[in-house]
DNA sequence: TCGTTATAGTTACATATGAAACCATTTGCA
DNA sequence: TGCAAATGGTTTCATATGTAACTATAACGA
């Protein structure tokens, strides 16, 4: 019988995670922060949420979305792009048609008034970020840029 | 393969925000995916959410606390603190006892059983963020923990 | 010492969110 | 063709989460 060693592992020293030096945890505190601190910016006056604001962002820059764009370009899924939609189209913020050729697809816009909200509501947005990049310095900005860049999953890129 | 679409509008008329560059948005991203990949590993696993995963944490660390100080080192509010212990206590996973001379508080510590969970979860914790981390390489990483320190809240730190 | 105010924690309610089932249409291919 | 599989989108249901109201206890001040 091999030379007997003792119960070598003393029970794993509990070795407590450290939140607030924890990577994942900070990332989601800084996130939700800001995040927060935009949206009640524009939640309460436009009545409009978070995810209802993503899906007006991206049909600034793009015409005649489908819904499965939508939800790609934003990173939700489908069932949170559909619920936003029927609110945003509710309110006539967004112009729903039938694509040609294709019915099951819709084919999306801005409505007049949605470019209205748009153009309030994008500008208290860049001002956050600004006021967030304000807490670094030049250098600190530029390597954050980069960091994210990576750290993004490719196809939310 | 259809064609990628281009952005259609000028810029010059309604700016529109473009998400992926956006900080915000790209933080809500980096953090959500990373923290859903930690999450996965030990959701089903033990039958153990976020919130919940997080209140053990803090409790690894310190004796003792109270609910209110679990809220504030978790950066949850009371009502979220409130349901993961009800949660924990009920599955045996933490020791509610009553503070001697204050009969509001609760006295909170891990029970064996909390332990024996801290003690698998809290390695897998870590090495998702070193997956995470070794996406950067090692100036990134300095930079990255600087700059998150300077983000964070300082009541959170 | 009494009455007001503050604090710890829970409960209730309304809303948000995710997973899976579902419907309609289109595609692939025998 | 015709029919199974895939796709776009919505609905359903079960949970999660936030806000406000509520209970119990403690602290404070006249």
């Amino acid at each position: 019988m091999p030379a007997k060693r003792q119960p070598v592992r003393p029970p794993a020293e509990h070795a407590p995670l450290e939140l607030e030096r924890f990577l994942p945890y900070q990332l989601s505190i800084v996130s939700n922060t800001v995040s927060q601190a935009i949206a009640d910016d524009y939640q309460r006056r436009f009545d409009l949420g978070v995810t209802e604001w993503r899906v007006m962002a991206v049909l600034a820059r793009f015409d005649g979305l489908s819904a499965r764009e939508v939800a790609e370009r934003t990173a939700m899924d489908k069932v949170a792009v559909s619920r936003a939609l029927a609110r945003l189209v509710e309110a006539g913020r967004v112009d729903r048609a039938t694509h040609d050729g294709d019915k099951r697809r819709s084919v999306l816009n801005l409505s007049e008034a949605g470019w209205a909200i748009h153009d309030q509501v994008a500008p208290m947005a860049r001002a956050r970020e600004r006021e967030l990049l304000e807490k670094l310095d030049a250098e600190e900005q530029s390597w954050l840029e980069r960091i994210l860049d990576k750290l993004m999953p490719p196809e939310s890129r």
